[in-house]
DNA sequence: CCCGATCGTTACGGGTCCGTATCATTATCG
DNA sequence: CGATAATGATACGGACCCGTAACGATCGGG
């Protein structure tokens, strides 16, 4: 069941949402950001800072400093895992959750407003 | 003639998009640049610093910086009002309507691979 | 038990961006 | 003219991020 939209639709769709996003002033997160957020919430657990490296194409620093800048925000925590000391388990948390879902509103919201153009 | 999208799908296109934008490179752009980039190739020129500040809800020295950075990248030009010189208009280049081209491809053809979850 | 492999983190030098305040240039109007 | 307003750019201190390289902690096989 794909989903029709034309390339000018989804032009406007993504100027709309990243105007809402900047003007909301909660958007300061950028493009791989957003990426891990997404994968954190969407893909079935459990993450690890390898893992969403390699999902990613990036170096395992940037995963790290990520996840300190969006566990600061309290989109994400992180655990021990305590049969592999060596790894960390990247958990949810409420708020995250929440933010999660209001992007998702807000696309579609925007996008039930899109014209035929 | 709205959109039908669930926020389900909303948000793996979401992810998706981000997901080939961070591996492909090319996305060194923040929320508030794409937002900057896609209001110029959308909008009805001309385009001023002033009126992008007014837009994005943001200072003016944010459009000069984001400025500074997609006309290095090629994405956009600046050029003084010969008509009033205090002004600067913001234009097109064939590069920026290229990347522009990008993203609306890309957007769409993900868009057209989601399933109905 | 020890040595190599693997995990996530940190250090480093360099770049970009932020918000506020200030600046030079240009236009407008008395 | 001169004063005021408006535009975009710049300076500043602070924060974040990048890529590379190195690090400490932990596991696992010989």
């Amino acid at each position: 069941m794909p989903l029709e939209i034309r390339p000018s639709q989804a032009l406007r769709l993504w100027r709309q949402v990243h105007l809402d996003l900047v003007r909301d002033g909660q958007a300061d997160l950028s493009a791989r950001q957003t990426a891990i957020l997404l994968t954190i919430y969407l893909e079935l657990p459990p993450h690890t800072v390898r893992g969403l490296a390699q999902q990613l194409g990036v170096t395992k620093p940037v995963i790290t400093r990520a996840l300190d800048t969006m566990g600061k925000l309290g989109l994400v925590t992180r655990k021990r895992d305590e049969f592999d000391r060596r790894n960390v388990v990247i958990q949810r948390t409420v708020a995250g959750a929440l933010a999660v879902e209001r992007l998702a509103d807000l696309v579609t919201e925007r996008a039930r407003e899109l014209g035929g153009g």
